[in-house]
DNA sequence: CAGAAATTTAATTAATTTTTAAATTAATTA
DNA sequence: TAATTAATTTAAAAATTAATTAAATTTCTG
């Protein structure tokens, strides 16, 4: 946070600002959702002044397209390349998506509520990027294995293959994005990704064994 | 939305005007995020003047306390309620809340993404309000409940039961909040409610019924 | 018809934010 | 080592915007 210096500029063990100043970014964008940070709060959650995000990124337009291209894109790019290199078999491919949900959600924290908010709300400032970028080509993807499975007798018959995808970001995204709140909630500071990922794999593969169905 | 008409007190057959700015802020507050929205805003929403809001809710906050009062808590006592009315059994409890959270989301379209917007996300508008108002017994009365069962072999015993009531939110709230990106990606305009609910139905009672395990 | 109620117009106040310009310091280069 | 360039801050300007208040207007009610 607070970096304060005097002006000028600084010795040549500077770290990359650049990077630093989009973490900050991020930080208040998930906390403040886009629309509402400024970059004055951003300026403050790097401990620099608005001037200096002026010098490096141009606008605040231009800061968000930055954070966009730098952070949010790649990301994406990682699960859908990893998604990619599963193979034929459905079981593989959705615990290859699973496995790459939960290793970007670990290594990027603010990425579950960031999600959530900017994707799947209206007015939402992720929305047309991922939406016009990304999405649709994966997820028509996925519903064409989902319902081929299908056909062959691997998958659940009674499932809609085109919400399968949507109930798998259900069940990792949104339980990310909350961490904080159900760890207060249940007073549990060890809730974490590996419980969530072992519980997660167990309502997945089994379903809930009730004795007298829903 | 405008609705526009000169000064003076309006002829008798005023509607619920209180009603339609409440509606007014909380499309707002879907749409751009409680943080986000300016009286200023939820006034053009409503086709009036920002003097009008005041007239009627003396200021933001109050007014933002009265969108809170009128709508959010009520809606959440009625799904406690329901739930409440639930019997021992662990499937009618389940069933119960799934149904509880259906009608909600259907009469209250607004409500999933003011949800994950304002509750989960840090720095949320609701968060206080709901962890403390109804979020810890509630969420508690569950987790034992659900640990019972589980020793009486009624319920997975892979799951963890902190977790489930959160896969249960994940599978209803996520996928309502984001249903317009859904039907948009997927070309389906189709895809209603009753859709989601089976789909879900089928995924909670029997989970994938993958032929290799994930 | 008189007074109260519901609205808008218009003005005030206040704050805030983005953006620009100038000043300062350190590094690099010639 | 002097000159130039780069990275920062300070300070100020410019623009926007928001919340709130006061006054004016119209319609209803008694």
């Amino acid at each position: 946070m607070s970096r304060r210096r005097s002006p000028g500029r600084p010795g040549r063990d500077s770290e990359d600002l650049r990077c630093t100043l989009i973490d900050a970014a991020l930080t208040c964008y998930t906390r403040e959702g886009v629309a509402a940070t400024s970059i004055k709060a951003i300026a403050a959650e790097a401990g620099v002044t608005p001037a200096l995000l002026h010098y490096y990124f141009g606008s605040r337009d231009q800061l968000r397209q930055a954070v966009i291209d730098d952070r949010i894109l790649p990301l994406i790019q990682a699960v859908q390349e990893k998604v990619h290199g599963a193979g034929e078999d459905v079981a593989a491919l959705i615990g290859a998506f699973m496995d790459a949900m939960n290793a970007a959600v670990t290594a990027n924290p603010w990425w579950p509520a960031l999600w959530v908010r900017e994707v799947l709300c209206e007015g939402g400032a992720l929305r047309e990027v991922l939406i016009e970028k990304v999405g649709r080509t994966f997820l028509q993807a996925f519903v064409q294995r989902f319902a081929a499975a299908q056909q062959r007798g691997e998958l659940n018959g009674a499932l809609d293959p085109r919400l399968l995808l949507v109930s798998l970001l259900g069940l990792t995204l949104f339980p990310a994005a909350g961490a904080a709140v159900w760890r207060k909630l249940l007073d549990a500071d060890d809730l974490g990704p590996a419980e969530q990922q072992k519980h997660t794999a167990a309502l997945l593969e089994r379903g809930l064994e009730l004795r007298h169905g829903l």
